[in-house]
DNA sequence: TGGGAACCAATGTTGCGACATATAATGTAT
DNA sequence: ATACATTATATGTCGCAACATTGGTTCCCA
């Protein structure tokens, strides 16, 4: 569907504007879908992501700064989400022995078997995208890199 | 910069998985910036989304109905961001006469003043997408397009 | 070794998105 | 006219982002 359909703007004051909006939208539009989909496993999007960051470290444990560093979102409370973590238990946090200002987080048997369930949710979405051919992919990823330079 | 390099994350999936995320990923960047040079002026970007409806009305009312459909977010509370704006008199809600359920609400002079103090950020935000040529933000569009489809 | 800087996580506050529910006013059908 | 559905907004709850502050812990060096 064409933006100026999405949104109810008649026109753009030039296609630096209409980029900019379609891409807000569009991210919008991706990240609704997915967390709509993560919801009946009562995990929401950053929830899943920190998971994804436990699992990926398993069976080490992560710090809450490790969380932060490889989150998406830098300026995020990575201990509040954990907090909802931990009351799922799908994490533990044991204060870090060698280091007693840092926590050591881990993922749980459970955490590793709800990322087990939702295995295909995220790789799914994504096919969302399989309007595009591999090409224009790639493209939209170097435009978007572009723009940030 | 490239996104591999922003997210710790050294592989992808395929191109559909990297395109999902720098779709993601760049929004945020954008409307992080955004937000950061309109906070000197005490707004937020749904404020300052709603002041302009309310400015595009201008001098007519508009209804919280209104506001939710012309905004990029369908699901926000326009109702508290009213609130917010009412607080600091940007804005005034009046029962509407014709319709008791309904309620107008009209920019005042000070909201418009404040609009025009702030004309120039949106642009000029846009233009950091000035790394781009005319041809490529249309391109970029075009995809974003193709992929709510 | 004592004291301040640096570090790590937690917590407090504000504003928003998402969603459910409440309350009031209006429309409608009999 | 009364009952019931519909409409318009407001409110309550939860989770998160953004930002500031706090409280311990460790580091470092004078």
């Amino acid at each position: 569907m064409k933006l100026e359909d999405e949104i109810q703007q008649r026109a753009f004051k030039n296609v630096y504007q209409k980029a900019h909006l379609n891409v807000v939208f569009t991210a919008g539009w991706l990240q609704q879908r997915l967390a709509a989909a993560f919801k009946p496993h009562g995990l929401t999007l950053p929830q899943y992501n920190v998971l994804r960051i436990l699992r990926g470290q398993h069976p080490k444990p992560a710090t809450v700064n490790l969380l932060i560093e490889r989150m998406l979102d830098k300026t995020s409370n990575a201990s509040r989400i954990v907090d909802k973590l931990e009351a799922k238990q799908l994490v533990t946090r044991q204060i870090c022995p060698s280091n007693r200002r840092a926590v050591d987080i881990r993922i749980t048997e459970a955490g590793l078997e709800l990322l087990r369930q939702t295995e295909s949710l995220a790789d799914g979405q994504s096919q969302g995208l399989h309007n595009l051919t591999d090409e224009e992919a790639a493209q939209l990823s170097d435009l978007l890199d572009k723009i940030r330079d």
